[in-house]
DNA sequence: CTGTTAGCGCTTTCAC
DNA sequence: GTGAAAGCGCTAACAG
């Protein structure tokens, strides 16, 4: 291995003139520069970043916490972290929560190790006082959730309007008996959107029935198990609205597989607007999140707090959109 | 921060000691560790691994080069490989290439600054020469995709063997003009494939045309462009074998899109076996590659590998099978 | 503009 | 079974 000396006594200088070379700190004549930076080249010396991060206390990586990376939408959101961290100079460690509150826990002692200098959240069913806790210990960003009544910097859409629109859209096509597909009820994201469901329902002098809201977890087989449960009501609804699009997909699947059609017999609204989305067949009718800017934005939010720089404002609300394809029709 | 010494001072022992326990090295006397025990928790200390890796030359972290974070199919041997990276008390560092070579090759030197102990490569569209030259330095596997001539750790399935499979059942269902999406013909995976198709005509004494014969990219909309091309041919195809899944559906949406059907009119076979591939409709033929276990074996590998285990053999081929759904008919 | 030097926090010989 | 002490390779304060 080539180290910093090597290098120093081939170019006849101090291993502090090489480091400011590599680092472009301070101020090196350029001729003395010029030798450090050939000796560096003959010797193919590389900086020993583990060294670099000891003495400086940072890592240069940060701790992407995801709660599904076969979903779709997460991954657009973390290329839209990645790219700005590539940018200023940040990797990315993942990890990958597998839909599992310990597994997610279990990530945030990465940091209090000083493996990352900070973490961005893409899911937050742990305990919010936990998450508050770390979050003041360290840079922490919250993207697509955020926790209720804490102060932790956030980027997410108005969960709740963007729920009330979407369910709103099926009101105004004269749907009364509309199923709620929701998310977990232990995380605020599948709240907030239950939240929007109910406002729609009332402003619009509906009855919210429980046998008309189930619990799922955002998974393509809870949208299909929980569909055929709301179809076997003694009057089954003739809307659904799911809170993701892999709920919706099992939903318009479990309504197929029950000889009714999308949106002949029921109409189906789901919420993110995964590439699949318009893919499947009917395309979907859905609520689209800005993802790569939701992740793009949370990870300059991230380095803001790294650098220490005061933050205008710590909630990013982004707009979200109403994206009407076919899976909708007017009740006749 | 609370220091190691701190620690040391607190239990009234030296820092050698407590290191000793908290690595689960060397020999401690009971009561003296229950001391130490004591004074970790009252201190509530947590060993900084920046100084431990310098120490030790050792990251416990591993890189892995995705191609496309996007597709399913990655996304599922990515957990394979976080699966036992976990148990192994490695992290995972994320690079996504987004499809393109020069970021691809600009994860190698994360190697070259020890920011990570080895390496998995999902992809290799890269110089095959420089693969094997950083392989030679650092541990690298490859998952997925193997590089020719060369002897760096592969784990991956018969890719030509496989789709030598897949077109032949297109020729027992008497199809005789089958059309190929094929990948990017800079990778191996894509020119295997690609063989193995040519494999199957040439044996069953079908004309390979190059009329029949694409070069996509993997994605969906290659898929959709290039059938509309393959069907805009004076004899168009009666099936098409696409090299993966993505393009397989974007095939059938273009397919549906000239008022033809699936199979009705033309049979698909895709690869890989995505989690859409059984959800959309029609539900697809294809052929599964064992994600998850590429993943795992991969991750097991390099593992061997960092700690200087020998291996026993360095190319591992698993086992595929071919799914049969509804997108493929006998001609008629 | 450049060199000297003291650590960053930990592990690991070596000595007792 | 335990402690003293020498670094891992780099950066940054300070001196010149």
């Amino acid at each position: 291995m080539i180290r910093i000396v090597d290098v120093a006594k081939e170019a006849n200088v101090s291993t502090a003139t090489v480091s400011r070379v590599i680092s472009k700190s301070g101020t090196v004549k350029s001729d003395t520069k010029e030798r450090v930076l050939k000796a560096i080249e003959l010797l193919n010396y590389q900086p020993n970043v583990l060294a670099r991060q000891l003495r400086r206390m940072e890592t240069k990586t940060i701790l992407v916490v995801v709660p599904d990376i076969t979903n779709t939408f997460f991954s657009k959101v973390l290329r839209g972290i990645e790219s700005v961290a590539m940018e200023s100079g940040y990797q990315v460690l993942l990890g990958d929560a597998l839909n599992n509150v310990d597994r997610e826990s279990g990530y945030l002692n990465i940091l209090q190790q000083k493996k990352a200098d900070g973490m961005i959240l893409l899911t937050a069913r742990i305990d919010g006082q936990v998450v508050e806790d770390i979050a003041k210990q360290f840079p922490v960003v919250l993207a697509c959730e955020y926790t209720e009544g804490f102060e932790i910097p956030t980027v997410s859409i108005d969960n709740i309007s963007s729920a009330r629109k979407a369910t709103e859209h099926l009101i105004n096509l004269d749907h009364k008996r509309i199923g709620f597909l929701s998310g977990p009820f232990n995380s605020v994201l599948g709240r907030d959107r239950l939240k929007g469901y109910n406002q729609a329902m009332a402003q619009h002098s509906l009855p919210i029935l429980s046998t008309m809201v189930q619990e799922g977890d955002f998974s393509y087989e809870s949208g299909f198990n929980l569909t055929l449960k709301l179809l076997a009501n003694e009057v089954p609804p003739t809307a659904i609205f799911a809170a993701n699009d892999e709920m919706a997909i099992g939903a318009i699947k479990a309504i197929k597989s029950k000889g009714l059609s999308v949106p002949g017999n029921i109409s189906v609204v789901g919420f993110d607007d995964i590439k699949f989305a318009s893919i499947f067949e009917p395309s979907l009718t859905t609520v689209a999140q800005p993802s790569f800017d939701i992740g793009r934005i949370a990870m300059e939010l991230l380095i803001k707090i790294i650098s220490k720089v005061n933050l205008e404002k710590s909630q990013y609300i982004l707009d979200d959109k109403l994206v009407v394809r076919e899976s909708c029709k007017r009740l006749i």
